[in-house]
DNA sequence: GCCGTTTTCGGCCCGACTGTTTTCAGTCG
């Protein structure tokens, strides 16, 4: 047996790879997506899936039975899935990249692999180019020519890219202003992925209701920022903005605008779970509205509230659908009540100049945090910055400054932790700060684990700051034993932090509910170097609810008196 | 392949849009 168990997302990898394959030779689609479902319910899982299947438990995870099971061990033991093995000498792994072209799915992609014998990308661009693609049964110019523009894009078809919500949500924010602006504009809303706080989104959606949809939708596709209109029909369009932003508009009665929103909310495996479960009761769900099988009767909602309720479920909130037992928890009316930004009152790892790349003075930084609303506010400025006397001089300034200001200004600081797993100041220093953030910053040495667990144990550590050292669309999390952490920090009485910098959201919603559930408490902080950073604080509060944290879990929604006593009772 | 307030067998969400057709399959979300 390999030493080293294979990680979630390597298990996940396989079993879509594997689905894909086994689609392009034209299996059952049951088969197929039962795969793909079981991957994404492995990306979803804290802990390693790995060790769950080894145990025989694995198939405690919904959509994971025996043989899904099985395929995992195989994983742990030979490296890969055997079925994955014998298809790969079937089908030509580079086809499962045509797929990602648009308008490309197994059915063309199986056509073009099979009639034209092409398997390559550099095949399929030749193909094109000499339009040999339309000669197949179904294809034209139109579709050739898309396929070619994908190619020129991109050579190497990597798959739809993502955004930072911290990025698409206040485009999106801006795109719903200005289309409630329209003299046809009724009620226009965010939905999709970023009203469920994702970290990362695709399309950026929108719905409406309006007096005349047509008007509205023309003036959707021709506001000043839209570079291509990549689709257009009576009720819905979808365009491309100058950067390289997709967004899609939906319009419809208003009779029905909470069957529109929270079919266009999602998540898909949220709705399909929900349309499942109400087939069973004679009941057929759709955007319009939701059919009584038997008679044809139809019931529109104008609210999702009452869509929920008519479906026997208590309001879901959005950050929660991801078919991840909300659902069930719902219909026994036993949700949690989610935390809101509203609620922290304070923030607890924050910069200013004092660190070199800090962009607001400490003073700036405090009256912000004031003018929010915190009764506290944590100054946390990298040790590496505070040496020989700077860490002194700066208590000296929070001193002067804290007699001319109402909020509570805390002596912090980030620490680094080494290598080794020590920290870059002296124990007697930390020993007098009131808040103390341990950070691993050069992520790239191994070890992370263990350097955790290190600063963990030192008395004076409060919160581990951004855990996996991750960065969205640049580099992916350190591999870390999440599990053995938690464990340590509930024994030494230390928090977590979800840091809530757009590209960080670290921990992640994954994390952050195995924290929850594991019975620890994390610190939602901005990490803002600027005064404007600060408003990140709805962005770490978006993963939280999607961890299914209500206010107690949060550290922060406490006074700070509050937080002391936790402290001493460790 | 998974799953069960009808079921251990026989189901498995639903509709819009596109490009190609001339009534529809495939793709997409």
């Amino acid at each position: 047996m390999a030493t080293t168990l294979p990680r979630n997302g390597e298990l996940a990898d396989q079993l879509d790879l594997l689905a894909d394959l086994m689609e392009l030779e034209g299996s059952d689609y049951f088969r197929v997506s039962a795969y793909r479902r079981a991957a994404t319910r492995i990306r979803e899982t804290a802990g390693p899936v790995a060790r769950l299947a080894v145990e025989g438990r694995a198939t405690e995870l919904p959509g994971i039975g025996k043989t899904i099971e099985e395929k995992i061990v195989q994983v742990v033991e030979d490296g890969e899935i055997h079925a994955l093995t014998k298809r790969k000498q079937a089908v030509p792994e580079e086809l499962v990249l045509f797929m990602r072209l648009p308008g490309l799915g197994p059915k063309t992609v199986q056509r073009i692999w099979q009639e034209l014998g092409i398997t390559t990308v550099d095949g399929l661009r030749e193909a094109a180019e000499a339009g040999r693609l339309r000669t197949l049964q179904g294809m034209g110019a139109k579709s050739e020519e898309k396929i070619l523009e994908a190619l020129r894009a991109e050579p190497e078809p990597a798959g739809p890219r993502r955004t930072p919500l911290g990025a698409a949500l206040p485009a999106l924010e801006a795109a719903v202003a200005e289309l409630q602006e329209h003299p046809a504009a009724d009620k226009v809303s965010i939905a999709g992925s970023a009203r469920r706080m994702r970290e990362t989104v695709r399309d950026l959606d929108v719905i409406a209701t309006a007096t005349d949809p047509a008007a509205l939708l023309d003036h959707f596709t021709t506001l000043e920022w839209v570079a291509e209109v990549a689709a257009r029909g009576g009720t819905k369009a979808t365009v491309v903005a100058h950067d390289g932003l997709r967004f899609d508009l939906r319009v419809v009665p208003p009779e029905c605008f909470g069957n529109l929103l929270q079919h266009f909310t999602g998540s898909k495996q949220h709705n399909v779970a929900l349309r499942e479960d109400a087939v069973r009761r004679g009941l057929s769900v759709s955007e319009y509205g939701v059919t009584e099988v038997e008679t044809g009767v139809v019931h529109a909602f104008a609210t999702e509230e009452e869509l929920y309720a008519f479906l026997g479920y208590a309001y879901i909130p959005p950050e929660l659908r991801e078919a991840a037992g909300e659902l069930e928890a719902a219909r026994r009316g036993e949700l949690p009540e989610l935390v809101e930004t509203a609620q922290l009152r304070g923030d607890l790892h924050t910069h200013t100049t004092w660190s070199a790349d800090g962009k607001s003075t400490l003073a700036e930084m405090v009256a912000a945090a004031e003018s929010r609303g915190y009764a506290y506010y944590a100054v946390t400025d990298h040790s590496h910055y505070l040496r020989e006397g700077r860490l002194e001089a700066q208590w000296e300034e929070i001193d002067r400054l804290q007699e001319q200001v109402g909020i509570r200004i805390l002596k912090g600081v980030e620490v680094n932790i080494r290598a080794d797993g020590t920290l870059d100041l002296p124990d007697e220093v930390l020993a007098q700060l009131d808040w103390v953030v341990a950070s691993v910053h050069a992520v790239r040495e191994r070890r992370t684990t263990e350097r955790v667990l290190a600063a963990l144990d030192n008395p004076h550590v409060d919160c581990i700051g951004h855990l996996t050292g991750r960065k969205l669309g640049l580099r992916g999390p350190a591999e870390v034993d999440f599990g053995e952490i938690v464990v340590r920090a509930l024994e030494t009485g230390a928090f977590l932090e979800i840091n809530a910098q757009p590209n960080r959201l670290d921990l992640s919603d994954v994390h952050a509910r195995a924290a929850r559930e594991a019975g620890l408490k994390v610190v939602v902080s901005t990490d803002a170097h600027e005064v404007a950073s600060l408003g990140f604080a709805r962005f770490g509060i978006g993963v939280a609810r999607r961890a299914w944290c209500t206010p107690e879990d949060v550290l922060n929604t406490r006074p700070w008196e509050q937080i002391v006593e936790l402290r001493q009772s460790r």
